[in-house]
Formats: C-alpha cells, sequence, structure tokens
DNA sequence: AATATATCGATATAAATATATCGATATATT
DNA sequence: AATATATCGATATATTTATATCGATATATT
C-alpha cells in the first residue's frame, strides 16, 4: 500500500542540526531543561520559528520552562534519522572526497562511510581516515551484498551522472552529490546537493550590492 | 547617504551558478542562443522559474529564441560579483581547509584564495595549492594593507567565534563559515555558513520517513 | 504569404514559510 | 497566598517564493 509520505518544511530540516547541536552542549553542561528562546538567541531566529521547528518532531515542552534536553534530543535525533547509524559507500577519492573521509565526527550524525572507491588504482593502496578504498568495479557487489543506502559522490562534474547511474543500480537509495550537476535519477532516489558555488553566490553577490551601495 | 539595499531571493542566488555552469558548457560547445526552457530541462525545474531568476540578472532575451549566451554569462557574473577576483583569506588548515586550498576553479567563481592561516607553526612550513600558510597572529596586518575582503573559516567550532571576532576586527567585510556554529558579528558583516549537518539531516530524514512508510 | 509554435516578459494566483497573537500553565517574586 | 512573568501550544496573519496565465514576437512550417 501506498501510504503518502508527510513531507516537512526543508528549512526546518536544516535549522534542526543546529538545534540539536545547541542541546548536547548544553546537556555536557549540565543543564536538564532548555527553552526555545534559548536556542532562538544563539541562533539568532525567531523564538516562534524555533519553537515550530521543535514542534514538527513532536517533543512536548513544559510551559513556562521548555524542554527537558534529553526528550529533545532523542527527538530530534530520531527525527532526523541519526539514531542507529546508516551505512554509507563514497566515491571519489580527490581531495574533498579524503576530507570527507578523514573527518570524523559523522558518526554523531548517524553516518557511518564504511568504504571508498576510486578510478585510479594507486588510491586502492591505502586505507584513508581508516577507511579502506577499492576499484569503483567493486561497487555494485559489495553494496547489494551489504545493502547500503546512501552513496556520497565526490567526484568532478563530469563523471558524476555515471557514478550515480552505478549506485542506482547497485540499489542505493539516497545520494549526498558534491558534484556541481543536477544528476539524473529515478523519482524514488533521494538526492541532496552540497553546492560550494551556489553559497559562495549568495555571499559575493550580496557583498557586491553592499559594496555598491556605499558609494 | 544610506541607500535601501535592495535585495533579492536566496533561493535565486543559489540557483544562478547552476544556470552559469550550463550556460558556459553550451558556449563551449559552440551555441550562441539558450532559452529557459533548455535550462530548466537540465536542471529539472520549472522553465518559468528560471526565467524569473534569470530576469532579476537584468539581461533581456529574444522572444521564441532565448537569451544570447554571451550576454546572459556576463549578467549572471556581475550579478553574482563573479568578474573581477575578489581576495579571500582563509583561516584552518585542516582536512577541509586544505582541500578547498587545493581546490583550483574557485578562480572560475572569481574567488582568489590568497593566503592561509593556522595556529599551528608546523603547518606554516610548506604551501598548500601553491597558497602561503601564515600564523593567525599574522593576519590583522595582512588583511589591513591588502583590504581583503572575504575571511573562509575552516576551524572547529570551538575556535570559530574567536577567528571571527580577529577577521571582523581586521576589516574584512564577508565570511563564509564552515564550522557549525552560528557566528556573532556586527549586523554589516555577512555570514553565508556551509552546513554539512544541515544537508545530511535534509538526506537521513527523509530517507527515514520513505523507509518507514514502505514497510 | 499565412499559420503554427516556442519563448519572452508581465501580471496574477497559489503554495510554502515566517511572524504575530492569545490563552494556558508552571515557576519566580512580592 | 497572590501576582507577575516566561514559555508552550494553537491559531491567525503576513511575507516570501513558486507556479500559472496571457499577450507579444520572432522563427519554423505549411
Amino acid at each position: 500500500m501506498l501510504k503518502k509520505i508527510k513531507s516537512f518544511s526543508v528549512p526546518t530540516l536544516r535549522r534542526l542540526p543546529l538545534y540539536l547541536k545547541i542541546a548536547r552542549r548544553e546537556q555536557s553542561a549540565g543543564k536538564l531543561i532548555i527553552s526555545c528562546s534559548d536556542i532562538a538567541r544563539e541562533c539568532r531566529l525567531d523564538p516562534i520559528l524555533v519553537r515550530k521547528d521543535i514542534a514538527s518532531t513532536g517533543v512536548v515542552g513544559q510551559a513556562r520552562c521548555g524542554f527537558p534536553i534529553d526528550k529533545l534530543i532523542e527527538a530530534v535525533e530520531i527525527f532526523l534519522g541519526w539514531r542507529g547509524g546508516k551505512d554509507a559507500f563514497l566515491v571519489g577519492v580527490g581531495h574533498l572526497g579524503a576530507a570527507l573521509l578523514k573527518y570524523e565526527k559523522f558518526q554523531e550524525h548517524g553516518l557511518m562511510i564504511i568504504a571508498a572507491f576510486d578510478i585510479d588504482k594507486q588510491k586502492t593502496k591505502q586505507k584513508i581516515g581508516n577507511i579502506p578504498v577499492f576499484l569503483i568495479s567493486k561497487l555494485p557487489d559489495l553494496a547489494k551484498r551489504m545493502r547500503v543506502p546512501i552513496g556520497i559522490i565526490t567526484v568532478n562534474a563530469d563523471t558524476a551522472q555515471d557514478i550515480a547511474d552505478i549506485m542506482v543500480d547497485a540499489g542505493i537509495k539516497a545520494i549526498w552529490n558534491f558534484a556541481p550537476i543536477v544528476l539524473k535519477v529515478p523519482e524514488s532516489i533521494l538526492v541532496e546537493n552540497v553546492s560550494l558555488s551556489a553559497s559562495l553566490g549568495v555571499l559575493t553577490s550580496q557583498l557586491n550590492r553592499q559594496k555598491d551601495s556605499d558609494e
């Protein structure tokens, strides 16, 4: 039976990790309760917005006090799918790919990069960040047998679509794409793009306009 | 005189670099004209949206044909502030910082990383991606003398605010922040955040919900 | 040459997102 | 104990963003 998937606002999903980070820090500092106003102040957001975001995770707060931090953290982690780690394969062991492999904190986000792949045989000779590197030809079999749900693409724009095709064939359900193209994949496959150009564009465009108005 | 800064939609600013990339590629392939429908098809967006985005750059098209690619590229580049490169300093030569220093294509985005900084003296001994690395204590003087407008923060969350303070004191106008915190800076300073957690949160959250509904 | 079609540009509508308002309630203060 | 205050939760409004509609126009087709 095809259930309608309740979709949540992407802006909300993008803010929640920040709230989580703050909540975890406050918990480490010994606090038991945290309010939306506290979080909003630190994020420079409207408390009402923070409250609505948090409400979508389903956690219930206490009037006048706030939310029990442990319950809040649990609710956000479950909501984001960060409880019970998900396996991922990374393809493209270049500068960026290697940096991601060496980043230790993805576990905090429930992401376990268990293997990396590249076309360059040289790169398969050593582990990076304790993660083994294989030839790309090994991906399909491994992905199918291990039922890996997430693929990370850190190859260049020219080869990204080919890698996406291989991932889809291998049964990967979600792609975290760092290449600056729009991947063509079946509708059922999730794609989340990280675009440095997009981010840089926002910055430099606004910087230009600000400068112009100063003169 | 304080002119009101005309602000453009951030979603539009985030899509324009993609259109630009496509336009450049088509130009290399010899095409002289490109239509919003062409771009929309490739980006999997509504042509009307693409047309509106492009309209905000001020370029004018030709009914039934599209936009002259050279004019379109020029307009988008100017709009994004990517004509006539901008200097930048990067602070934090860790895995990610080093990867950005080695990335050669920022020039296509009008960004020139002319120096990097770190607290670790060891790191100052060699260039990375042909960019020299200095001790962080050298930043203020260099930034002021060279009037560097952009600072890139690739340190960890604990030190990011300190680095931002140093950058602001040194006259930097815009910060490209890769650390997972909300920086506290004066209103006149632009901040653009790149948040891997946010991006990952969108992916894993949706992946979870999809899985739940399958069962 | 007349007609059809694709696209631009402008305007209008719809949908998504953010902000404001208000009552209820638990703690702090007088 | 009574009152004030901060915060939640729900509902309502405003703003932003995306989509739809329509006329004008340049090319392609008949």
